[in-house]
DNA sequence: TCCTTCGCGATGCGACCGTATTGCGAAAGG
DNA sequence: CCTTTCGCAATACGGTCGCATCGCGAAGGA
């Protein structure tokens, strides 16, 4: 038996296709997503996909960490502002104001629209929430019971201000707007 | 030619198919709607649904309707209570805290994750949302600019609560919890 | 140079999709 | 009773799906 190295980099190429997933989602929701699509956005075979991911629901799986290990990452790149700013800095961070965000916005409605129906499939949601809401009461006050409250609401907050843009229902200045004065109404 | 009186009440099988439309999408999402999984839900033959719906597009915008139809007539149906108990009433009602409401909200999230990946099909969407901003801002205050934050706050809120709820983040007690505090807040 | 191993494209299969088409039984006016 | 019309079941078709399978070409030790 011998050892060849490997000549392409098996991490890079699922990344590569996992970004293609998300592309897909973002554009016609998780119904348009095909091995077929995917490795046509990707610019590859769907041989190759399949090379790469053993089935369809593995290829989704890769994805939706993709999406995770996304929204972690935003979240460490805060700097130091007064909690106020900072706080609202990471909210702006999570409504679709611009075509990236949007983006961002449309896969996890997509995915969370799927995990509500699929409870077992909400594992890596509900574990991005958690991390979520654990970096906004870091934030906050020390965990005092109102500040729970109030992060819970905030986070909710945001979340349905989010999904009103993306569905049209509001503009984004207006949620904008909106997130302020609830901000000064919910931080004293 | 002789004009026979219909023996069937057309738009009852409509709204038969349409409700089955409905159930399947509570169940399993947008991708499990098909002619022939919604005939079967409904206990009706394949080629009936199609006789009543020329396509699948249309029996979707019957069901979309429906749903439209039903919130409607649930906003209708308020007593007379104290502004504050009032609007707290009709937040309730939109929360998914029990089967029938979940029922609803799943299936008022898919539509709409829906929208957010094709804009096109959101105008009924957009106009309930419409009705019901309208709906709270005749509960509340006149119509002063600061009762507009607070009505498009207070709606995003819930649905942000909603989708945490429906996803599994967050506890349906703790989602009803925190949208008093937040009333309290809002409503001095 | 041969030979093994890996990467991946190509092909095929069975299932399911939306929809067009056809035909038949029942109901009702003439 | 006959005939027309309506309600609907059945069937067929072309397309896409996920996935299993096969085979070829290139890349390196031996």
């Amino acid at each position: 038996m011998t050892r060849v190295p490997k000549q392409v980099d098996h991490a890079e190429r699922r990344a590569h296709i996992a970004e293609a997933v998300l592309a897909v989602v973002a554009r016609g929701g998780l119904e348009e997503v095909s091995v077929r699509h995917v490795a046509t956005a990707a610019g590859v075979s769907p041989g190759m996909v399949q090379h790469y991911f053993r089935s369809k629901d593995e290829m989704m799986r890769a994805a939706l960490e993709r999406v995770g290990a996304a929204v972690q990452e935003r979240l460490g790149a805060a700097g130091e502002l007064p909690p106020r700013d900072l706080v609202r800095a990471l909210f702006l961070q999570l409504l679709p104001l611009d075509r990236q965000r949007t983006r961002e916005a449309r896969v996890a409605v997509a995915f969370l629209a799927h995990a509500a129906v699929h409870p077992e499939a909400g594992d890596e949601l509900r574990a991005n929430a958690r991390a979520l809401r654990a970096h906004l009461g870091a934030r906050l006050l020390g965990s005092t019971a109102q500040a729970d409250a109030v992060a819970t609401g905030l986070l909710a907050l945001v979340d349905g201000l989010g999904l009103q843009v993306l569905t049209g229902q509001l503009a984004a200045d207006d949620a904008v707007a909106t997130l302020d004065a609830w901000l000064d109404l919910a931080l004293d």
